[in-house]
RNA sequence: GCUGACGUAGCUCAAUGGUAGAGCAGCUGAUUUGUAAUCAGCAGGUUAAGGGUUCGAGUCCCUUCGUCAGCUCCA
């Protein structure tokens, strides 16, 4: 027999009993009635759903309100079904994508044949006020995977997802007023929950973000729970403009780029000529400090390294072209101007017999290197063609990885975190699926990252899969001032070059063993001077202005 | 690269298709007044480049160059 009534445990540890069926309103509405009309969504058993889903027997549950942080998420993915409402009312044609929550708000793909105009934002906006006002439910339905096919006939767009989906996976639809979406959910009670929102701006997003296929048009918004946030956060957009180093930058007279050189090519003016110097000696005195040795190699080399490095069939849309260099009488020799320095680096510590009491051997350069980056990619001196990367591989044992990478984290905090005060995140990435070499040099590999994250008593995310083919990586990533992500430092593990170049070491049993190498290309350090002051505390501005009229004096 | 917006004096910005302007900066002179704004005058432009429409183009159209925003935080 069904039981009639079930129990829920609730944040403090007491139980609550309620009849069978119950949903999340319903337990809100026993504890209180003013948690009742607090109340947004539920945690059950750690995953947040809407209220209206019944509750199963024995969760632990968790009532979340405006205080919530995954709250504000739910508000958001809300607001963005908001927003598909408006636009659907507005353009009854528009075909649907994606609307997620991301941080600090939404945003939604529509695919209307035309973009959308700033008149067009201030009119949907109007109309998302008004379905907010009508405070329509946010049903959710369970449906058969044909329903779902049904229901969205003239949404290609959904049914494409809706075939990606597995065979056991539940398919829902959401409805507020007039407006189905097959989504996942969950949502606030219903649209007038959604007070305090503003639309931000509009551009162009390919369809699951694939160039290849169609151009959509997503509009951005953002959503907050008061007024007073909300107004925090333009505020907070407005104080970032200011902090934008292309604008503190040209305040500064630190540097300029010009048409008639080039885009994405810096012209380091005097005042930031001399941070890059301060910068340089800084970086240089700190690995020297910890066992590296200073190399220099040249800019331009023969097309034919980086055939044998492997670098030029993957990396030649990111390389300026080759020029003839007309040796002799031959026209086949090209020469490259470098994006990276690894060949150059191999090539010094292959040039003469290597034993393993030698290892590991610390190369380093701060060297200007050159990467031919999508027109579209380029932003200031954050993202170039032209950079001073300070750049070092470390030639090693496999059983030095660990210790080798414990140190360099040190070396990480002290130039991100502890000289420019960077919130910085630490990603490790793990073997493709498209990989090189065998599992068991892997495990070795990704083990030895693992455990030197952990002995720094380091936080920092899984990406599994997301190394390179050649070996796992821990990337280094920070945001700047106006909060966009940028990859700073990449450790990575490389067991490719050292085959192809077929570096060697001999071992204390007298035979040659293969060498490991390992990287730590760093396009931030110097690409980027004050961006990276800049991107750093709020003082950065105030700081970088003393840096500069110091600098000034000097010259 | 793609989509969209934009490109006017060194900088920040004006100019219903009808003689390109202002503030700041610069230069000259006056002023000597205690720390972010003294006064007067002068100079500064092939309106990104090239083409087209027009009696007439900064403005409308096309091409090129550049800048800015965005381009899976997965229903």
């Amino acid at each position: 027999m069904a039981p009639s009534e079930i129990q829920v445990v609730l944040p403090d540890g007491s139980t609550k009993t309620l009849p069978a069926g119950a949903t999340g309103a319903d337990l809100a509405k026993a504890i209180g009635p003013g948690l009742a009309k607090a109340a947004l969504a539920i945690r059950v058993n750690g995953d947040v759903r809407d209220l209206q889903r019944p509750l199963p027997d024995g969760v632990k549950v968790s009532i979340l309100t405006d205080k919530d942080p995954q709250a504000l998420d739910v508000l958001r993915h809300s607001s963005a079904h908001v927003l598909a409402t408006a636009v659907r009312q507005l353009f009854p044609k528009a075909q649907i994508g994606f609307g997620p929550p991301i941080e600090d708000g939404f945003y939604y793909d529509f695919d209307i044949g035309r973009p959308f105009t700033p008149e067009d934002l201030e009119a949907i906006e109007q109309k998302m006020a008004e379905v907010t006002k009508q405070d329509y439910p946010f049903v959710r339905e369970e449906v058969s995977r044909a329903e779902a096919k049904k229901r969205f006939t003239d949404d290609p767009l959904k049914l494409e997802r809706i075939g990606d989906l597995g065979p056991n996976e539940v398919i829902s639809v959401y409805t507020d007023g007039p407006f189905v979406d097959l989504c996942r959910g969950p949502h606030v009670p219903s649209t007038g929950r959604i007070k305090h929102f503003k639309l931000l701006h509009a551009a162009g997003a390919y369809w699951r973000g694939d160039e290849r296929r169609q151009m959509l048009q997503r509009i951005y918004g953002t959503a907050w729970f008061s007024k007073q946030d909300l107004d925090q956060y333009i505020t907070r957009l407005e104080e970032a403009r200011k902090r934008d180093h292309r604008v503190i930058g040209k305040q500064l007279d630190l540097y300029s780029i010009q048409e008639d050189v080039g885009p994405g090519l810096i012209l380091w003016h005097p005042n930031g000529a001399i941070l890059n110097f301060e910068l340089r000696r800084f970086i240089e005195d700190i690995i020297l400090q910890r066992g590296y040795q200073l190399v220099y190699t040249p800019h331009v080399t023969r097309e034919q390294l980086f055939l044998r490095s492997g670098h030029l069939p993957l990396y030649a849309a990111n390389q300026f072209p080759a020029m003839a260099a007309g040796e002799g009488e031959s026209e086949e020799v090209h020469y490259r101007v470098k994006p990276m320095n690894c060949p150059m680096h191999i090539l010094v510590y292959a040039s003469q017999q290597r034993s393993y009491r030698d290892l590991p051997i610390r190369l380093a350069e701060i060297a200007n290197v050159y990467r031919n980056e999508r027109s579209g990619t380029l932003h200031g001196m954050l993202r170039v063609r032209g950079l001073s990367m300070d750049d070092a591989h470390i030639f090693l044992r496999e059983d030095q990885i660990e210790e080798e990478i414990f140190n360099l984290l040190d070396i990480v905090e002290l130039v991100m975190g502890k000289t420019f005060g960077l919130q910085y995140r630490l990603d490790l990435a793990t073997r493709p699926d498209k990989k090189l070499g065998d599992d068991r040099m892997w495990d070795v590999a990704e083990q030895a990252l693992e455990s030197a994250l952990k002995r720094r008593g380091l936080t920092y995310r899984m990406d599994i899969g997301g190394g390179a083919f050649y070996g796992p990586k821990i990337d280094i990533k920070f945001n700047d001032a106006i909060g966009r992500e940028w990859q700073g430092a990449t450790i990575q593990l490389d067991y490719e070059l050292p085959e192809r170049f077929k570096l060697e070491y001999t071992g204390a049993d007298n035979k040659p063993h293969r060498t490991v190498i390992h990287g730590f290309p760093d396009r931030a350090f110097r690409g980027s001077v004050s961006a990276l002051a800049v991107a750093g505390a709020g003082s950065g501005a105030a700081d970088l202005r003393r840096a500069a009229r110091r600098g000034a004096g000097r010259a």
